[in-house]
DNA sequence: TGAATTTATTAACTTAGGTGAACGAATAGC
DNA sequence: GCTATTCGTTCACCTAAGTTAATAAATTCA
């Protein structure tokens, strides 16, 4: 039994450490530094990791599952953003120090690495390499949040639909249709009827 | 006229570290390190500073003026990103090393800081505290730029424009309708017809 | 298992954005 | 200064998204 959570374990790091290799090859000696901290933690479904209203200095790395950002706007979720395997989120209240405007949730059982400011500042002094591997992965993820903001002010509904089936179909099996709705910028019923839409045009 | 001409660089480059000073304090050897560089350049309204199809390794910081951000899709300018004075672009061409997508032009006439990757990592060398800097103004244009995705996500285009009324008025004076409208993710017809909707419901 | 809740779909109606065209006003270039 | 182009607005018409409501299906959990 301990054996099995042992070698568990072992696999998820590597995940993490072979996300890393395409940035930088650590050395054994900083790996053993990362699994010192004993980052790994594992949510279920429906785990809420952040509420809004809540001052927090933790970010995250999905390593398996899937994350959903959400606000609740007029007492309606309204959902922004999902994080699946290998995508980070460090939620703007840890980089604006307030309190947060929304809450991230566990759309599924997931297994993310947690890490906070204080560990962070800690790794940058000891492995000044943490610092510049920190800043290119900020800097991809923004380039990649920009792309997908042009994308989704210079497409209608339909076509945002149609990306996402082509770019992130998994996210259709993985989410209910009411959270994408809101993710694609409709509401459910619209979305609905957006599906219907589009399948009646192929068969024709 | 010499004299007056240093003046004004003199002007822009304490404009340059009066920003910097918020995130640290440069000591002389440093500041003398970033005017030895000679990163200060003006460009004339209508300029084109990156093109379509284009690769290149420079970022930009608006010290004066306005940059804009548009694709042309099916031969239609799209405008999605405006950069005023204190806002900085790392062009997504740059992050990925590919041929960008987008045109970046100037609104206005404009005083810019414009850097390159290699200058870059020669600043880092020297003086590691540079990463620091840019790791950080790197998360902190990330949340800002995830915040106006969520705002936009969650709001129909007559909120984005009254929301765009009350945090960037200035935009509305400096910038053409047309660009401001694929902006706010519509068409020019739309923003009038809004506009004057708009009017309509304040006068009632 | 059964009841309660949540989720997805559909329909009818309303509202607002897209499209194509026309017009005068502003602007740029010669 | 005149012309050509661009820009902003308005109109009529079309399409698609929002809204409200009803219902069926799926899921939760007691």
């Amino acid at each position: 039994m301990e054996k099995a959570i042992k070698l568990k374990v072992e696999n998820t790091e590597s995940v993490l450490f072979d996300f890393i290799s395409k940035y930088m090859i650590l050395s054994d000696e900083e790996k053993q530094a990362i699994t010192d901290l004993n980052i790994f933690s594992t949510f279920k479904k429906g785990a809420i990791l952040l509420k809004e209203g809540q001052m927090s200095n933790r970010s995250y790395f999905v390593l398996k599952g899937c994350l959903r950002v959400f606000y609740i706007i007029d007492g309606e979720e309204k959902t922004t953003a999902f994080y699946t395997e290998m995508e980070s989120i460090t939620p703007n209240c840890v980089i604006n120090n307030k309190p947060s405007e929304y809450y991230i949730s566990c759309v599924e059982d997931a297994i993310i690495v947690v890490s906070d400011t204080e560990m962070e500042a800690i790794g940058f002094e000891k492995f000044p390499r943490f610092e510049t591997l920190c800043r290119i992965m900020s800097e991809q993820v923004l380039a990649k949040s920009q792309t997908q903001f042009d994308d989704f002010k210079t497409s209608s509904p339909e076509q945002r639909y149609q990306n996402l089936l082509k770019t992130r179909p998994d996210l259709l099996q993985r989410v209910p249709q009411h959270q994408l709705a809101s993710f694609l910028g409709i509401t459910p019923q619209s979305l609905s009827r957006l599906k219907a839409r589009v399948v009646h045009k192929k068969t024709e």
